[in-house]
DNA sequence: TCCATAAGTAAGTGTTTGCTTGCAAATATA
DNA sequence: TATATTTGCAAGCAAACACTTACTTATGGA
């Protein structure tokens, strides 16, 4: 059979447990099954991953790595806080679009098992979003553009439940879901909450 | 062994169900430990129900009848909307506290089981929701109260993000959460979306 | 009092699960 | 070329799972 290294492969496994989720559910994301969809045995899944759960922490990881990440080079930006608010929310909604099924598959996965070392990455992944976005907030506040007013944890929490909902209504309808200019929208309607009245 | 009637033996083994999660995660939902959290042999489970997803299932409908059907009554109430919405966000909140882990479950499950007949209850309760909150935004738009300019539909979406975001808050810190007026707080943000300028 | 029915149990069933073992062969390094 | 390491596989492991079966016993209406 070919060889190929295990970086590679750890890669092709992550890629495939993503591909099962979308097309069969979480229920199908067996060591079994991820063999199959790669093209290894079973037993050399295992050559890569010391456990069915590594390969969860790992995906962990690659969201950090690629949506973190933006969300803090966006947040950290020189620009004027709206357009970086914006890009934000839209920057997260792509990726939840084009990554559908991921935050659940973490969610779940995590309250399931139970397990310490998820609930802490995710943990991570939640609260980093919540913080870099409450920065662009209080940087609009700082410079006079915003409502002084606002309590940025409070506009924070509020914020954070776009995303949520969005994975939400993609769970429920995934068909159906018009998320045409949804950032957009949702731009407009949150950004009546800060300005100064 | 002590014998009861079916409608009872039902409700015990929902509240067990509910008492597992709570306590140890959702992986130990299973028919074992439900028996043995209600007193029961495994097999006196399946005297009660058909199957383990019929117990979610009832689940569910429990949610139906409590919840969705208390935020109808304020939905429909005759009362100032921006009082009704206030009833309606705090009704929302009080339940998810009293009943952790009730939402991720239902979710999980869904998601997990990729079953119809879960997707579909699940998809009434949601969009119930939804609907139940947009009435009373567009009473308020009707009666000249609040911004005729804004979308009924978005701005449910967005309110909808209030209590899975407080579901998410309660899954990743218990015990940290700061639930303290949380719904007026939330209540209050909102507000200014509505409010003509 | 009789007896159908409902509610209980102990002891299984087959299947699926994540993971291991023992060994072969490809690849990298000396 | 020699050898150590890595990657692969087939087969199989024990444990856990939802659920069934065969049988017993309590309950309640005729």
């Amino acid at each position: 059979m070919e060889r190929k290294p295990t970086d590679i492969r750890q890669e092709e496994i992550k890629s495939a447990v993503l591909s099962i989720i979308f097309r069969d559910g979480l229920k199908k994301i067996t060591t079994r099954n991820i063999a199959r969809e790669v093209g290894l045995s079973e037993g050399s899944i295992f050559r890569h991953f010391n456990s069915k759960k590594d390969i969860i922490l790992s995906i962990m990881d690659n969201v950090i790595n690629d949506l973190i990440e933006s969300l803090r080079e966006i947040s950290l930006k020189d620009s004027p806080p709206a357009d970086r608010l914006h890009d934000y929310l839209c920057k997260t909604v792509t990726y939840l679009i084009e990554n559908k099924g991921i935050t659940i598959l973490l969610f779940s996965e995590a309250s399931y098992e139970n397990d310490p070392e998820m609930i802490s990455k995710l943990n991570y992944i939640f609260h980093s979003q919540r913080q870099l976005a409450g920065k662009i907030v209080s940087d609009g506040i700082a410079l006079g553009i915003w409502n002084e007013s606002i309590s940025v944890e409070d506009f924070s929490t509020l914020f954070m439940g776009i995303p949520t909902t969005l994975n939400i209504e993609m769970i429920l309808n995934l068909d159906k879901f018009e998320h045409l200019n949804f950032c957009k929208r949702m731009f407009d309607l949150v950004l009546k909450i800060l300005e100064k009245q």
